[in-house]
DNA sequence: CCGCTTTGTCACACTGTTGTCACAAAAACC
DNA sequence: GGTTTTTGTGACAACAGTGTGACAAAGCGG
């Protein structure tokens, strides 16, 4: 589901191809830069979510983009897989100072870099802090996915959560359907934006227990779309 | 003050007598062994930090050993970088399929190695305490790796019961199945995320008594993993 | 060498979720 | 009031996610 693109930054025609195919195998997208500038052009557009770059490259080594990539605040925690041929492997030491978090030598297995990659990816993946969002009683635990009304938890479906989850960091805004599906389903899902309707309803009715009713913090903005509201309606 | 223990193990002198150079110079102190008796042996006593082992050695090769310390609860967090020969990379394959955290070809620059040893000591320097942990009747306890309902010792595999000492020590927390692997598993083992599933499974069972049913405490957090709580489930 | 346990994987059953539709209701416009 | 546009609502079929039993491989202890 959570499909992974990884960059490929090599300059041999060769191994960029046997590495998109061992990729592809495994489930990841390939995007592939032969050169400094490219790389960094597709990782500022693509936003890949792992690079495994080549020591020798022309137009500057591979060191200098490293450098380039943990300098830059955006792109701090990308993780970086060097190649590196055998009879450089003090480079190796370099690369790990610098900020690489792994490298493997070629040639290599192409499970083993697989293998490598998984290991890394879950790595470096835990580090999203998940916040704790409230409005008045409806209280909203990223961490452990749950939305209490007081004490009692709600029951709602994933998207209800994502759907509330965006409005209650994003408050006291309206945003368009086509926009929500954007921030919550994500950028190149392609569904009607009518759903987002049915959703929206499904939150409100979600938001509603025995007890209590915070089905109106979902406004309907007429002409517009949806916003999250603890102050009142204001509209109609 | 925090001075780490390094444990060689490979039956070449040569190769221990330029580690332990090497080594000391970084600040560890050395254990050597050249066997993996000898090894096993000092691994109890002397509880290292970190081992450098030797693929192969007289008397059963490296992997038994590793496997042997995976699967032995007690050393199961210790940290093992491979020392492996060029031509047989392979091996490395089989190498981090069973748990070793990290490998490196021999021959290797030092300054190499030490920064392994470095880069790893800081991944997994997770001092772990042996606690005892307990939700109302449910009662782990983590030196003797048991598990009580009220005064009945449950039945539960390893995996389980490492998964439940996971559970308990973080709560109220929705994990993925990915990072229950990452977590419960180890970093480099690559088994099938479903798997996960079938443990969940195992585990629910077992926190079953003919008298209690304390099988709700792992719930299913639909689209993401799994969570413990002793809270409300808040979804289905 | 042989039972026994543990483990990872699979196929299948089952359940909740999802996107879409048709229609009702409401609002806006004339 | 009548018409058009926009939103709310219930239903539903397809689907993806999860539960479950079975099984073979591997480890473990004799």
């Amino acid at each position: 589901m959570n499909e992974r693109k990884v960059l490929i930054v090599d300059d041999e025609f060769a191994i960029r191809d046997m590495l998109r195919m061992a990729l592809e195998i495994a489930d990841f997208r390939c995007l592939e830069a032969e050169n400094i500038h490219d790389a960094y052009t597709l990782i500022v557009d693509e936003r890949p979510d792992i690079v495994l770059l080549d020591w020798m490259l022309p137009g500057g080594s591979g060191l200098e983009l490293l450098r380039r990539l943990k300098r830059n605040d955006t792109t701090r925690e990308l993780p970086v897989i060097m190649l590196t041929a055998k009879s450089a492997e003090d480079n190796v030491i370099q690369g790990l100072d610098v900020g690489a978090d792994d490298y493997i030598t070629k040639p290599f297995a192409p499970r083993e870099l697989i293998a490598r990659i998984k290991a890394l990816l879950r790595r470096t993946s835990g580090g999203d802090e998940q916040e704790r969002l409230q409005v008045s009683e409806l209280v909203l635990e990223g961490e452990s996915r749950r939305v209490f009304l007081g004490e009692d938890p709600l029951d709602m479906g994933p998207t209800e959560f994502n759907l509330l989850q965006f409005f209650m960091s994003h408050p006291e805004r309206a945003y368009t359907r086509s926009q929500l599906l954007d921030h919550v389903w994500g950028a190149n899902v392609y569904v009607e934006e009518r759903t987002v309707d049915v959703h929206i309803r499904r939150l409100r009715k979600a938001l509603q227990s025995p007890a209590h009713d915070y089905s109106d913090l979902i406004q309907t903005v007429r002409g517009t779309g949806y916003r999250f509201s603890s102050r009142g309606a204001g509209n109609r």
